[in-house]
DNA sequence: GTAAGCCTTCACGTCGACGTCAAGGCAAGC
DNA sequence: GCTTGCCTTGACGTCGACGTGAAGGCTTAC
């Protein structure tokens, strides 16, 4: 099958599969007329990618998967340095769910916060008491532990 | 003060002053000379900024605070620009990390099959038996339930 | 024959928040 | 005067995964 076809079939497009031949994934052999020709196990090949892709994996951390393949493993996660992709990728995953748990927690202070303060002014303004802090928050302590400067990046 | 010693006293750096500048957050007075100058004023201005970006918001996302603040409000929350922002924020937030939950259980899930596969026909090999589905995962349901395409983003 | 619908390569655009030169002006200490 | 170190503007580079458009060739249907 040509490149079209391939790419409707996998649910994507050619240009991203020219993308991943670039990238060195995903090899195509060619017709008399220069067209890219694909068959079924290139078809797994790309799902495996695409799933992999939908899990959020770097183009690049999907190569030990497509290498296990064309290796002849049955399954992409045949080999360890797949295992490895995956048990890295949870680590990774705990800790950004750990950090966006903790701002979630931070947001939900601020927020509590600036709503008592706003609803204390309202009708008349029970004049508000205890006015600590009047800045609100400053010199937040980063809650991006890490020394990789800003962060969390993924929540847009 | 000069764009330097505000860069060093907020613990960021001229050029990324110089952006907010160009976006149109945190303007300067110039002295006879065309130097930036700034006060105690702009460095609160500045640390709402750099906390709000710690959690994650977009530069964007951090001029309700600004203007708030610019409008001499005691605190970049004041007002309800700011609590709109952060009320959003909370809600993609809890939308992310749920997401990231869910792909969390998913590859915990491959890798465990993995694994047991992988242990199955080691020393030996006791004849891995019942080997359904020979592609391992194929044809995923798009974690990423919105119609955005590609996602998670935010897990490297 | 000609239009539609594939295909090819090349190469620039996108998004965000800056980093990194380059070329030059200004201030202060020696 | 000269060096050092701050400042100025302008403009291009970065990263990832493609999107988009140009300019052109092949194949098939009408």
């Amino acid at each position: 099958m040509r490149i079209g076809e391939l790419a409707a079939r996998a649910g994507t497009t050619t240009r991203a599969l020219r993308y991943y031949e670039s990238r060195g994934l995903l090899a195509a052999r060619r017709t008399g007329n220069g067209y890219r020709t694909y068959d079924e196990d290139d078809l797994r090949l790309l799902q495996q990618i695409r799933t992999l892709q939908d899990f959020g994996f770097d183009l690049e951390e999907t190569r030990p998967f497509v290498e296990c393949l064309r290796a002849g493993h049955p399954a992409g996660d045949s080999c360890p340095a797949s295992l490895a992709v995956y048990r890295r990728k949870l680590a990774e995953l705990d800790a950004l769910i750990d950090e966006l748990g903790a701002v979630r927690t931070r947001v939900r202070a601020e927020l509590a916060r600036a709503e008592v303060l706003a609803t204390a002014k309202e009708p008349g303004g029970p004049e508000p008491r205890c006015e600590l802090s009047p800045g609100g928050m400053t010199a937040a302590p980063d809650v991006n532990g890490a020394a990789d400067g800003r962060e969390p990046k993924g929540m847009t």
